[in-house]
DNA sequence: TATTTAACTTTGAAAAACAAAGCACTTTTA
DNA sequence: TAAAAGTGCTTTGTTTTTCAAAGTTAAATA
């Protein structure tokens, strides 16, 4: 039998990176804080997930402003939409055993 | 929207007892150095992920004898079948949208 | 002007992951 | 029969990851 861990992503390991991910491929643009406040984490937590997540450029920042007021959203790439998807087809395999 | 990670668990964020429990799911017992092989693991590294699965409660395990060896199996306990259940419902809801 | 909000960065602590080595026991091999 | 090897761990110590809390900068509001 085959190593049915090896083809998942590292970075997918995390569970709120994994929510972030989630969100984002129904979403087309999101919010710090709507994401912040869905996932119910702490400004820095949720910061460096998203750091991580951009580091692989598997999201995109955006930082425009709402009226006068400065907002930053953030979106899935396709390199992004591709791992993600790799990642649950390898979960997918792992599990469709049942 | 709802918080999408809240209810996965913790304990299968774990990429390796995810693989630990989708192996016991389909074989209904197996053995330590299987398992060892099968997830490309140092024995340490194993032995401390299975540890945490049994103070769950979500793994059981049988020492025995396979002729005049010893032998050391590991099988999933219903507690374990339900997490693991609940666990996959939570991640499919998480990502159904798609 | 003081406070609040947004979106971070930095700091530091706690937890988790991991490899390597050690160990007790048995079995196989030379 | 002595040495080597395998099983299934535990222990030790390092590295990595996670996270909260506090600090920061700039703009908005009271």
């Amino acid at each position: 039998m085959k190593n049915p861990i090896a083809d998942l992503n590292k970075i997918f390991d995390s569970r709120i990176r994994l929510g972030v991910m989630s969100v984002l491929v129904v979403n087309n643009e999101i919010g710090f804080n709507d994401l912040k406040q869905m996932l119910e984490l702490t400004d820095g937590n949720l910061a460096s997930h998203l750091n991580t997540l951009e580091q692989a450029e598997f999201i995109k920042v955006h930082k425009g402003f709402i009226g006068r007021k400065t907002s930053t959203t953030y979106s899935i790439t396709d390199l992004g939409k591709q791992a993600f998807k790799a990642h649950l087809d390898a979960l997918e395999k792992m599990i469709k055993k049942l």
